[in-house]
RNA sequence: GGCCCCAUCGUCUAGUGGUUAGGACAUCAGGUUCUCAUCCUGAAAACCGGGGUUCGACUCCCCGUGGGGUCACCA
């Protein structure tokens, strides 16, 4: 096989689809599984709808995802190109010049360039889906140019893919209609044929074409939510592939080296946001403390990051408490707006009543235990402020008393919530004066 | 509607003629130091229908049914 090429085509006619982003890896894998090239080529003949912003989302959001192609080209550049294929055509009697009225503005004559179309029965091999035949007849002389100066994507694709010496074609199902068309167009040019791969649809839940209508689409969405790219990667690569095995976290690397293109599958599949979560939490969770810790301070409300009682050493040390917690650094911003995470930064305010074990026993009780509370935490240095060390002092205690009894208050003096990480964690996460002084607070409030 | 593509748990999927149809996500139940989360264990959950072929079909063939894509002077 000669030297495998294979491109992504996006038209900067929107921000980078899911869609587009799959197809991209799948043409990046195959790429690099064989030593082969990975191009990128904008599709901007439509000058009308195409924009720089868009391209450069686009563009910025593949190398986020560390599929970067190896050269990028733009077909608004190949304009001369484009026109000497479309004279030969028009030389060897193979298209011709069409004055008609413009459909898009009626009224005004235009000359656009049609195919001379034989009609023929036209066929080839997908690797995916093997042969497809289509009778071209019903297509007619389809359009290929406005004029000889403004190409349409059909024509410009084929002379691309020709002249980029593309050797593999991978692209989404919706393209296989558009396939014999092109064949048409390289048959009346005489050049050959590339492989042709179509691969399935992403669904929505409502197994249609996933769009902008069913939610959050783009890949800038994603990550503006804090998603993480290898999730990304990850979690579009097992939609509508699957190695062998059981294994489900690759890296692109493990990707490369797995993946075969025989191997994807014929069928749509649905996009499962909440499978994306599993994996986005499953990399979360791989992530050294320091990029945790940024993450979780982007998502953070202001009412904590402007509060008194915020610092980075605050939050390095709550750090691993909050990651148990999400599944996407965006879910910082959801439990942080609902209060969730007030109480590692600020000082709680709670009716005494709060402090009572299922609402049982007198605050003269829970008075006198949180005194002893107080007395055995103040006997441990700031040293031996670890979770560890605070629950065997306090365990001997808590086990004669009642775990809940004992427990359920000292945790409601810390966090001032009915939900919330264990006492130990939070006495330690919040240090020996802190936790003190919440006692000494709650104390007084019992008396 | 024409043409084309597709069809295993709710979802992503393993399976290539003989399996207790496996895994993951989600769900539910139980357990793990008070609550929450994590973690562990377990449960429920699928071969679209009908014909063939075959000793034997989820697997092969045909016909239905269902779903999707596409029918531009967009890409």
């Amino acid at each position: 096989m000669s030297d495998v090429v294979t491109r992504i085509a996006p038209s900067p006619t929107g921000s980078l689809h899911v869609g587009t982003a799959r197809s991209a890896l799948f043409n990046y894998l195959f790429a690099r599984k064989n030593n082969g090239t990975f191009l990128g080529r904008i599709e901007d003949t439509d000058r009308a709808r195409s924009t720089k912003e868009f391209e450069d989302d686009v563009l910025e959001g593949l190398s986020w995802l560390g599929i970067k192609p190896d050269e990028l080209n733009r077909q608004s550049e190949r304009g001369e190109l484009y026109k000497e294929y479309l004279k030969q055509l028009l030389d060897s009697g193979k298209a011709y010049l069409s004055k008609e009225e413009s459909k898009i503005n009626p009224g005004t004559q235009i000359e656009v360039v049609r195919l001379k179309n034989p009609g023929s029965s036209v066929s080839f091999e997908d690797m995916i889906r093997g042969t497809i035949t289509f009778d071209t007849g019903e297509l007619g002389d389809f359009v290929i140019a406005r004029s000889i100066d403004d190409p349409l994507y059909h024509l410009a694709v084929v002379v691309d893919d020709h002249e980029m010496a593309v050797t593999h074609v991978i692209r989404g199902e919706d393209h296989i209609s558009n396939t014999p068309r092109q064949i048409l167009i390289q048959k009346a040019l005489d050049i050959p044929q590339p492989y042709y791969a179509h691969i399935p649809l992403i669904l929505a839940k409502d197994r249609s074409k996933l769009s902008k209508r069913h939610g959050a689409t783009s890949v800038n969405e994603y990550r503006s939510l804090g998603y993480l790219p290898e999730s990304i990667i990850n979690y579009l690569a097992l939609l509508g592939w699957n190695p062998d095995d059981n294994q489900e976290l690759f890296s692109l690397k493990d990707l490369i080296q797995a993946f075969d293109i025989e191997e994807i599958h014929k069928g749509g599949a649905v996009f499962d946001i909440e499978k994306l979560k599993w994996f986005n939490r499953e990399y979360l969770k791989r992530l050294s403390q320091s990029e945790q810790e940024e993450g979780i301070e982007t998502f953070l409300s202001p009412k904590i990051t402007e509060s008194e009682g915020y610092d980075i050493v605050r939050l390095r040390r709550v750090t691993p408490l909050i990651i148990e917690r999400i599944s996407v650094f965006s879910d910082v911003k959801i439990l942080s707006d609902e209060g969730e995470l007030d109480y590692y930064f600020i000082r709680p305010t709670y009716k005494p009543e709060s402090l009572l074990w299922k609402n049982e026993g007198t605050l003269n009780d829970v008075c006198s235990h949180l005194k002893h509370l107080s007395t055995i935490l103040n006997a441990l240095s700031e040293k031996e402020f670890t979770q560890q060390d605070i629950k065997s002092a306090v365990w001997g205690y808590a086990e004669e008393k009642g775990r809940g009894t004992v427990l359920w208050p000292m945790r409601y003096a810390l966090s001032g919530r009915d939900k919330s990480p264990d006492p130990f964690a939070l006495a330690s996460v919040l240090e020996k004066n802190e936790t003190s002084a919440r006692l000494e607070y709650a104390i007084k409030l019992t008396q």
